[in-house]
DNA sequence: ATGCAGGGACGAT
DNA sequence: ATCGTCCCTGCA
């Protein structure tokens, strides 16, 4: 194990509410990337592996391992409180997802809670993903784009989408058809990316953001959600400005979020990270 | 038991 | 620029 990957907790990771289809087996996590499920649990101080189906060296990519962190801690702990929990926490990490399971996962996110979004994205799965056998226990997929896409608005209302039906066939239909090209706007820049994933109806400011920052490298990124408002608020009152509440006007969001991404710099999405994470646990949220 | 919150976005004033 | 509304569920 190197030194550097010593303080990483991928049980921290998957349940900081970045990423929402992961449930503990026995002494294993098994979580769900696009096609694979991907299993760890805990040995020799460190984590173990496995996929299903096979695809070694996955949770490199997944889990950011490659990301030099103690450049991106000094960067971002230049601000003392982001300092403070990045000792406190220094086992969480940003994870890369899936662009697609990423967009239709956030889609669904938008007013309503974690418990929630992994409720919806697993009567999904179970409905429109392929099964995965992994241990002798049935898993399944995350639904393609395509699949999404044939279902009717009516069929994914029933999967307790409610109004959010109507959002993803738009979102599955862009990605189907090619209209929005994922790879382009991993290269594409924060601002010509999100440009693009504006257009799409029910993508507004938070969760283009959200799909920026956790599938399409932007750690720039810094999405700002009722959690992190809270957080301005209450210890960075110079970047909220005095108008500002919980909720935010679009023209509100936009500022705030362009003084937050110059304030914390090129990896703002970690401190964002950083910062969600405290406050969920200082509220004793139990996702 | 009615109200409200929960990783918002949209359309009409 | 504000304001009501959208489907659903758990909890006070």
């Amino acid at each position: 194990m190197r030194p550097l990957l010593s303080h990483f907790d991928a049980e921290t990771s998957v349940n900081s509410g970045q990423s929402f289809l992961w449930e503990k087996k026995g002494d294993a996590w098994y979580g769900v990337h696009a096609d694979t499920i991907i299993k760890f649990y805990k040995r020799d101080g460190g984590f173990a592996f496995e996929t299903f189906p096979e695809n070694r060296g996955i949770e490199r990519e997944m889990f950011r391992l490659d990301d030099d962190m103690e450049s991106i801690a000094a960067e971002i702990g230049r601000d003392p409180l982001v300092q403070k929990l990045a000792l406190q926490y220094p086992g969480l990490r940003l994870m890369r997802q899936d662009p697609s399971q990423c967009i239709i996962s956030f889609v669904c996110a938008s007013n309503t809670n974690i418990p929630m979004i992994r409720r919806m994205l697993g009567t999904l799965s179970r409905k429109y993903g392929e099964k995965i056998t992994a241990d002798g226990m049935q898993f399944h997929a995350f639904p393609s784009a395509r699949a999404l896409d044939r279902a009717t608005e009516a069929e994914l209302r029933a999967c307790g989408l409610g109004y959010r039906a109507k959002a993803i066939k738009s979102a599955t239909k862009a990605i189907a058809t090619g209209a929005l090209d994922l790879d382009q706007l991993k290269k594409a820049s924060y601002d010509e990316a999100k440009e693009e994933l504006l257009k799409i109806y029910g993508i507004g400011n938070k969760i283009a953001d959200c799909i920026l920052l956790f599938s399409l490298e932007k750690l720039d990124s810094f999405p700002i959600d009722v959690w992190i408002a809270r957080a301005l608020l209450g210890h960075y009152g110079w970047l909220a400005g005095r108008k500002m509440s919980e909720k935010l006007t679009e023209r509100q969001y936009e500022d705030v979020s362009a003084a937050a991404r110059k304030y914390f710099g090129r990896y703002a999405g970690y401190a964002q990270q950083f910062l969600y994470y405290h406050m969920r646990q200082d509220a004793g949220k139990k996702w």
